[in-house]
This record gives structure tokens, sequence and C-alpha cells, in this order.
DNA sequence: CCAAAAGTGTTATGTGTACACCCATGA
DNA sequence: TCATGGGTGTACACATAACACTTTTGG
């Protein structure tokens, strides 16, 4: 029992981060994919990722893939960046052991990726990967099936008891905007009323700016909000069901 | 941008899995931590702790480490053990770059260690760890103080929602043991009649035994319970004040 | 009998839910 | 004017909090 820590100097990996970025588009909630072209899962898609650097600590690795692979000037407003989980399965990289450190990143809507970006990258909606039947063959390479599964479940947790729903929407935004982050997220439908109640008796959640947003196709224009200070919420924002 | 992905020859590191034991002791949540006899920080007190085997996965290596450590005729009943973070300052560890992986642990309150066991390991009261000055430099070797203070949180926030307060309580146990380990988690006083409706009106928390403990010091004798079968708690046990 | 601890009942207060209703804008 | 969506009010179910009260044991 005392072997292992008598020889210290045994085992090396390799050390990536791979990062979960999330966002709404189209009504729907969506994972960055990028395309692969190197030699484990030549071609296929994967999330985006890296290996950290020699002087870099996790969480800025993480911020260096983010920018590299959504480009420079991506974050108008929000945005959110933290650590997921660690993937260590001794067989996860066909190649040699790596272990990977997954990030969950969540963002307003950013533009469509597929037509001058460096990299080949695409907006994937999470519906198209969870088919009925498991885990059994993700479309993804590696275990990134796993990772964005755990990413999603997350952010559906995290939307609950923090002011993570924020992070999807660009400021200036409507309680309409913020309502449809929850609905999209949790998949579930929201009373129109008490949303409305909920989020403006929720500490620190939003600010309301007094202005007014302009009138989209009919109907009375919504009151803009931004940002709150507070991070955890109390009391929460229950989701029903369950 | 893309200099990244290729060179992904590049960097190598330790991997180390590091677990943070909590239990009940003597009314107080304790942390098992153990004296270090190798070149960084050699003396000092440190998370049991080593790196990863070739072929070995996170949590298998977690488990490893929590047998060698905390003897082998452990787990009388109970206990669970989850990935908790990741550290990965470059400068975390002196000697050369080494990335570890977080457990955190929670077991019924286990026998002392400091006579016969193999590992000079002891139980530290987590207030003995906080003095009120903030992080400023830990007892404990590495970043291993701000393993236990993110342990210790997510414990603290994982009462509410899960039913992971029954791994501190060695089966069967009364509903005045269960409501001891809320209390001592959470530093607060919870009413005896209302913790009792509220436990037992939640689905899949606990069991009735049918069965009564023997009546310790004068007082009526407690029902006892076991473990339910529900990890997710609706509703969840909300901690008062706040 | 008394102290101590377990268990039951009752009531006030607050929170979530459902839904009826009013307001402001575009067409 | 109507349709559409934003915003307000209200009644009901339910959960929590506080505390009085009964039951069962040891001394």
């Amino acid at each position: 029992v005392l072997a292992t820590r008598q020889r210290e100097e045994a085992t090396t990996a390799g050390v990536t981060v791979d990062v979960v970025v999330l966002t709404i588009r189209h009504s729907e909630l969506s994972v960055l994919v990028v395309e692969r072209d190197g030699p484990p899962f030549d071609g296929q898609w994967g999330l985006p990722g890296g290996f950290i650097e020699a002087d870099e600590d996790l969480d800025v690795a993480a911020g260096r893939v983010l920018a590299c692979h959504a480009g420079p000037g991506q974050p108008p407003s929000g945005g959110h960046l933290e650590q997921l989980r660690t993937y260590g399965a001794p067989d996860r990289d066909p190649r040699r052991r790596v272990v990977s450190v997954a990030y969950l990143g969540l963002f307003p809507g950013l533009p469509d990726l597929d037509g001058g970006a460096a990299e080949p990258g695409r907006w994937l909606p999470i519906d198209e990967l969870a088919p009925p039947a498991g885990r059994g063959s993700s479309i993804l390479a590696f275990d990134h099936g796993a990772m964005v599964a755990d990413g999603v479940e997350r952010a559906r947790s995290k939307l609950e008891y923090s002011s993570l729903a924020t992070a999807f929407c660009e400021e200036p935004f409507t309680l309409a905007d913020l309502r449809r982050v929850y609905e999209i997220v949790w998949g579930v439908h929201l009373d129109v009323p008490n949303f409305r109640r909920k989020v403006r008796s929720t500490p620190g959640l939003v600010e309301g700016l007094g202005r007014r947003a302009v009138a989209a196709s009919g109907g009375r224009p919504a009151e803009l909000y931004r940002r709150g200070g507070a991070r955890l919420l109390h009391p929460a924002m229950l989701r029903p069901c369950l």
C-alpha cells in the first residue's frame, strides 16, 4: 500500500483542456464543435481543446482555447467560464495517456462561424447528440459526448441556484429573453407573470434600466434589464414538475 | 492561434489524486490528514494522495488512495466518494509540473488512527484550518488547504439537494443522528419536530426499520432507519437563515 | 416523581401556481 | 379594431417555522 508514494516519479501524462461552449441559437441549446485535423479521430467533430502550456494555469488555458476557437472579438457582453470535470480513463486517447480537464462556457448567441472563421467550427444542437438509445456511440471524438452531457446537466442545475442564466443573454435584455433561456435549457413552459415576479423579487439577479425596448412585432414594448450583482440566488429559481 | 494543436507532443505533467475525507467526530466536522515523508513539504501535514498508475482510471486511483490511508477494513456501512475539482497552478508543486484531481469522500465517524495504523494520520477539525484571516498561509502542504475549503463547501451545498447526509451515518441510524449531521455541517440549529416531518416526507431519503434503538441516557428510544434509494431530493432540504 | 429525549398536533406565515384582467404597440 | 405580447392582481394549494403537548425511557 505504500508503493505509490515511494515511486512518485513514475507516471506522467499529457494534460489537455476541452471546453463545452453552450449558447442558444434559433431557440435551441447548442454546443460548439470543431472539425479535427489531427491523428486521432481525424476529420471527426470534437470539442475545442488543446494541451496546456508549460507555465499556464488551467483556467488560463481554457480561456486561451476559447479565444482561439471562438474568434478574438467574441464576448459582446456577458458569458461565463468554469471548470466542469476531469476525464482520465486510461484508454480515452488511443495514442497515449491523456487526462483532460473539461470546462463549461456559457455565452449569448454568437454569429454563425461556418463562414470566414479561421477554425472550421459549427453549432451543434444538443438534441442531435442524445439519441434515445443512451450513449452507445457518440457522434463526437474521444469522450466528448460525455463531456457535453455533463456540461448540459451542470448548466441545467446551476440555472436553479445561480444567476447563470443571464450569461446566455446579451445586455440589455428583456424578461422575455431571460425566460426563454430557462424554457429552452430546461425544456419546460413557464408562466409569464409568475416568472416576472420571481425574477424581480430575487435580489441581485437583474437590474431594471428604466428604458423600454422597441416593439418587435406588435405587443407592448418590454422593459430592459442588465445583470445584477448576485452570483448565488436566494431563494432559488426552482424548475417545475421534475 | 493554431500553434497549440500543431505541437501536441509538447507538455506532459505528473497527475495525482488527493482525497478530502470528511467525517464527524466528537461533534466536529473533521478532515483526514497524513504526515508527509517525501521531498516537498517533508514532515508537514497534507491530504492523502498519490500519483495515478499507468492503466488506472481516476476514480479507481481515488479509491486506492482511500483504502491505502484509511485502512483496509474501513467501510462499516455507507460512505461516498466523488470527484471534486482539479488543481493545476504551474507552481503548485515546487519540483515539477503536477496536476492534481481532488476527490471528496464522506464517511461515518471512523475510529482514531493515531494508534496502530500503518500510515501516520489524524483527524483535523476543519475549524482549526480556517483562521478568520483568510487563506494567508495554510497549515497544509501544497494547495491542500484550498482543496479542503472547496470540499467543505461542496459538502454543505450537496446536503441541501442530495441524500448525501446519510453517508455520514452508520446504519442503522436514528433521526437524531441524521439531524446532528446537518447541524454540525451547516453550523445551525434545526427544530426537532419539523426535521422529522421533513425527512420522512422526502421520498427515498430514509426507510424506517420498525425497530427502536436502546435508550442511551434517559429519554424515549428512537426509531431506527436506513438509507433510502433516492440520490436527489424533492423537495430539497433547505438550510435556514442564509 | 423528575429529567431527558422522541414523537404528534396546531397555527401563523410565506412561497409557488394558476388564471383572470389591464396596458401598449403594430397592422 | 384586433391580435400580440408585456405587466398587474388575486385566490388557492402547499411548505416552512414556531411552539405547545404527549409518550417513553433512565435515574
